[in-house]
DNA sequence: CGTAATTATTAAGAAATTGTTAATTTATTA
DNA sequence: TAATAAATTAACAATTTCTTAATAATTACG
């Protein structure tokens, strides 16, 4: 974990406290403010690679400090606001937030977004691409290629073949792949699946009849192939 | 199927029963309670794998509840809210419950987090890997492997020998044979081992004749041999 | 040695699982 | 909103695996 530095900014103690929580549970380290004084002190002096910025604070307000911020430095920062009205979200984007999140907000969401901006950082782009053989899965991108042929997948099919290629050689059930690719509150049956995965090799496979990357475990479910290129 | 426990706590019947027949269709034993008092006292007497904990409670609200549970093991904990606003949520999370479901929701997606929350769990999978003599038996792969040659094992084979591997030495009656690799619900007759152990032979015996790894011990079963490489 | 009990082997039919196509529903885009 | 693409379902075919039943071989023990 390389420890970046976040920087949380909210007049409600408790909150900060959610959040850093969350986020030391990512390996993060994490500055804490409940003022726009304070948050634009340690902005300047803790050089955060994040800050999470509150609208409603006392004395100095949340869009000032982002404004004033903006004008010194390209840090990215998430909007916390408990309006929902548009126009506080808009008002936060439109100074150069990154993100904005509406209170109340789940804490993992938040530390999702976090991880979400900091990976796309120049510099820690983490596992935003995976290759296994000639395959190369990226993220960022939303794009899967195979022997420098990019695959025309849809979402569904991506999101499978993220799965599956984030564990090679694991055998994944149907019902693993429904949770994982098509969310929990999927409520078809089992062989949607086996229909997604007949278009997946019928984009990916040089002979859809004999797989070589996604292999079927009779009786269990699906893998990724390790393809050992020389083999 | 291991037959894990689940507690899961509601005020209103209908929701306890509703859970209690998906997560009774996974597999799990269910305990129910109907109050915090209730639900504490199962949670320490009963032993649970997981609870399903509602906020809303008479008497000993589920947060308290929660907050007592996590002071004394880590059992986890999904909790369940019909209130929308999400600091209900952050309050649950807050006190280290592994996921929350709003209210209304769907028993399946709920037996499905069950599942994943359970899946996960350290003693569930147990090691992906036994490896004994030349033998490997890697589990998450759903593959067994001999002197670096790969078995082409079906699922019952795999099984069957996945409960030998597990205690080298020991002998299975077919009876335990049945109940571990075919499951309780199996209706069929004894003799259907003699015939996955001779394919297991077939398989994985250099010469199926003189078995070497599987040993039949007459009257009683079989047991995997404990293979000293040297001898 | 011979008999009864147990296990090994074989092969065929039954059952379960997966592959495939096409129609239908749902979501997206222009 | 219409047109298009995608996801899902349903039905059937193809395949694999399981189980059974019948017979042969082996073991235990008087």
């Amino acid at each position: 974990m390389t420890g970046k530095k976040v920087l949380v900014v909210d007049d409600d103690a408790k909150t900060v406290e959610l959040v850093k929580l969350y986020l030391n549970r990512d390996g993060y380290r994490v500055l804490t403010a409940s003022d726009g004084i304070e948050a634009l002190r340690l902005a300047r002096e803790g050089h955060p690679d994040l800050i999470v910025l509150d609208i409603m604070l006392p004395g100095v307000d949340g869009l000032t400090v982002c404004r004033a911020l903006r004008a010194e430095s390209d840090v990215p920062i998430i909007m916390l606001t408990a309006r929902t009205t548009d126009q506080d979200k808009l008002d936060g984007l439109d100074l150069g937030a990154d993100d904005y999140v509406t209170k109340p907000f789940s804490p993992r969401e938040m530390a999702a977004r976090v991880r979400a901006i900091l990976r796309r950082l120049p510099g820690e782009r983490g596992p935003d691409e995976i290759r296994c053989g000639g395959l190369i899965v990226n993220f960022a991108r939303h794009e899967a290629v195979l022997q420098g042929r990019p695959l025309n997948l849809t979402i569904v099919e991506f999101k499978l073949l993220g799965v599956l290629v984030r564990e090679p050689g694991r055998v994944f059930s149907r019902a693993e792949l429904i949770e994982k690719a098509l969310g929990y509150d999927f409520e078809g049956f089992d062989r949607t699946i086996d229909v997604h995965i007949l278009n997946l090799r019928r984009k990916l496979e040089p002979d859809p009849k004999n797989p070589r990357y996604i292999k079927t475990v009779y009786g269990v479910g699906y893998k990724l192939a390790e393809v050992n290129s020389g083999t």
